[in-house]
DNA sequence: GTGAAAGCGCTAACAA
DNA sequence: TTGTTAGCGCTTTCAC
């Protein structure tokens, strides 16, 4: 059916060993040689199988991608980013969705793991201990999350909250509510900490009123406490809670920015089109996704690098301003 | 480094052909043998090599799925029901995205087709001639378009676009306007094709207002348009569309549903979040996905029936009313 | 610079 | 029911 390297090797009139070498160390090859089987690969239309030379290599030339929801438009960019980067390497990518289940993080990992070369892991729950045993037996690439001695590619989360709140002074904010994630999530805690310093080095204070899920109805949940606490302007999670929030500001008859400026983190497609249209920290997501996959790949062609965990992206946010933020109203 | 199927072998004090055939086909090997087999793998924690496997049976264990933009929320959705699905009979998604180039559809089918068991393609663009080639050397299964021959999943447009018009006209509706996504696209088409009879059964007029992008520009851009027909509702190819229609008339000043009622199509999360929020037909996308993925092992399994292009599943999709439908003005 | 031979890990005849 | 043999398509020593 498909042509095989014999069948290239027969019609050069050479054998399967230079037809290998012609296509993967050209220059162990004679030029006339090597146009000759360029030839026939042609007039074949032969493609390397790639499960045979997989078999020998040792070397997939596959990567595995696990991120927790591809309905949650932030993955899907993700994702978008890693399958662009990737095909440029001519590298294929396996996707798996947890589903945002943290306990199926691993197991999905490892079942992975068996056909790739290598992994990308996006906003992991695991605990540390659970990814450095992970990384024991796969290479891993981390996005969203630092973990000792494992490499990866985050965002400067404290840097982003940096720009938000300095807009929000810069608008006569003295109290800003701040509406959590997932407390156990590492972007939550980044961005706390980073609101709690900006906040401090500004003279402004914050208000954190709890944990919510990443969500819509996230935001619609923490709505009243966010009014509850007084604040003029209120930081959400993601802008997917921004969004729930200016649902639930709308039906209470509290007007953004009016009475209540409004501030998410992502970006996402939905940002643009909310009323209010959404003041938001851009997150460079198919960026994230194109390093992460170049890490991967330079870990798996020196793997050396790799048990430093010397590898790190960082990436930067960028505050866009829409309609959601204006100036803090006069008691 | 990991335990091939001769190290089960020696630990089970058995040939390595009888540990394949107890993990392939149980019913062919010994109660006891089997059981040390067992015993042997577990204590190995052996997993068979895939791509050894694959070299011999000619089966990868995985399957591609091409769509033309993950970051658009309706191809997120039916991502994730494939994926979960796939998963579910333990087959692993090479995932691509065309980015929106029909052009790059055959090729990245075709360079797919080397490495899996077969592919599902979504809403191609492509013509049904070159539906047929691709279809030639590999497994496809068509979602959002259906093509002689070929198997695939498919909405019911008319069945959708008849719901729209029925809520549409029992408002009060006579004239309502159309606004179609890009011209070669099937939906298009169908829906157009299903709107025209719905209305004409129903005695109302259709105004259709020409091809869109299927964006929320798209349907900025047709705002103006869909005003000028004099039309009290609008049908939208798809939500991204009706949304952008929203935001433009919403800066027009133009009040819906009190002087406009809108429709769109696929009840993506968006939808709900609109403001007001938007009536639309829903259309089941992970179902749409898990289907495709059925299809597609069967076909495998039973190469016969796919020569025939008898496997067609057809999927409804369902009304659901929200704020931005009511009442036809009164003149 | 090129060919012959061996073998990656597995399964599928074929014998026993 | 089980073992032996051969070989999937490729790369990689090792000779020449």
């Amino acid at each position: 059916m498909t042509a095989t390297i014999r069948d290239v090797a027969r019609l050069a009139g050479v054998s399967p060993s230079t037809v290998s070498r012609a296509l993967s160390l050209p220059e162990m090859v004679n030029a006339t040689t090597r146009a000759r089987v360029a030839a026939a690969v042609e007039q074949l239309g032969y493609e390397p199988n790639r499960a045979a030379r997989g078999l020998i290599t040792g070397r997939t030339g596959t990567i595995g991608l696990v991120v927790p929801d591809l309905a949650n438009p932030f993955f899907a960019s993700l994702t978008k980013g890693v399958q662009a980067r990737a095909r440029h390497h001519d590298v294929a990518v396996f996707v798996a969705d947890t589903d945002e289940d943290p306990a199926a993080e691993a197991g999905l990992v490892r079942a992975l793991s068996k056909q790739v070369d290598g992994v990308v892991l996006c906003s992991p729950r695991a605990s540390d201990e659970e990814l450095a045993a992970i990384a024991q037996n796969t290479t891993v690439v981390l996005v969203n999350r630092t973990a000792v001695g494992l490499p990866g590619v985050a965002y400067d989360n404290e840097d982003g909250m940096r720009q938000a709140v300095a807009h929000l002074v810069a608008l006569g904010h003295r109290r800003i509510a701040w509406v959590g994630g997932p407390a156990t999530s590492w972007s939550t805690q980044h961005r706390g900490f980073g609101l709690r310093n900006a906040v401090e080095a500004l003279r402004a204070e914050l208000a954190p009123v709890g944990n919510f899920a990443p969500t819509y109805e996230g935001g619609m949940a923490a709505a009243d406490q966010v009014v509850a606490t007084g604040a003029t302007a209120v930081v959400a999670y993601n802008d997917l809670v921004a969004i729930g929030l200016l649902a639930r500001l709308h039906s209470r008859g509290i007007s953004v920015p009016g009475d209540l400026s409004v501030v998410g983190v992502d970006d996402i497609a939905m940002s643009r089109m909310a009323r209010p249209a959404l003041t938001t920290v851009r997150l460079p997501k198919q960026e994230a996704g194109r390093i992460a996959v170049e890490l991967l790949l330079a870990m798996l062609d020196e793997p050396d690098g790799a048990a430093e965990g010397s590898k790190h992206g960082e990436l930067h946010g960028e505050l866009i301003v829409r309609d959601s933020t204006g100036p803090a109203p006069q008691k």
